[in-house]
DNA sequence: CAGAAAGTGAGAATGATTCTCATTATCAAG
DNA sequence: CTTGATAATGAGAATCATTCTCACTTTCTG
């Protein structure tokens, strides 16, 4: 098994959205000779490729994402982690101002998530 | 003059979406003995106050905007420029979506710039 | 003025990512 | 199966943006 099968496999079967450091780290228990590196490298061509997505945010390393369709991103500002957000509005309202299909868009959307908002009380 | 406010006007006379560190360079120009540090502590706390926005991306470091106001941003895949970008049809979706005003998000469209796309031709 | 509190400059430290390069794996043709 | 060409890798150094530390200065408060 190549290095990039590997590295989408346990992007595929991951719940969150993963960083580098996550995705090297998961990849070091199946081989651990792996370098950081060899997986910022592959990571880069396979959203190159399109087969991934990568998620960028203020603070803290990229996020990356089992699909390279764009769409929003909900991200909670106490605990920092990010969920997919559905809204077929936005996409709409994003593909019909651009025109096109052939420009991909980033939608970060900041809030409290339900654990954190629930926290707070 | 204060730190804060001399910082601030050079965001808010700045017709493009400057880096912490063009900011610096021009802070320096009219207070050469201003500090890298003092640049970014600054910013930061104006972006706490919801002074100024701050626009992440993948490649390259952080923009400021001269306003705190969420509002859609088209970046150039080409040159790297960050431009705004008027939606009255995304706006509602997002707000609508989000059901409070109280979130704000961070929308960064990439496309080419039409400079870029007249000497991609 | 005195003492507390806040802000600053200089540069070290950190974190994420990219680069370099010698080595290793892969592949195509003889 | 060699051989040479090409691509991918591991290790770690290098880079870039940003944050932190801390001694020192400025500003405020009484």
């Amino acid at each position: 098994m190549k290095n990039t099968e590997l590295l989408l496999d346990i992007i595929e079967n991951s719940r969150e959205h993963m960083t580098a450091d996550m995705i090297y780290m998961e990849a070091k228990k199946l081989r651990p000779s792996i370098a950081v590196g060899t997986v910022y490298r592959n990571l880069a061509s396979m959203v190159e490729q399109n087969l991934i997505g990568i998620v960028s945010m203020p603070q803290g390393p990229a996020r990356y994402d089992k699909t390279s369709v764009s769409h929003p991103h909900a991200r909670c500002t106490a605990c920092g982690k990010l969920f997919d957000f559905k809204s077929d509005d936005i996409d709409r309202a994003i593909r019909q101002a651009l025109g096109t299909d052939e420009c991909f868009y980033q939608l970060t959307v900041n809030c409290l998530c339900d654990e954190c908002r629930e926290n707070n009380k």
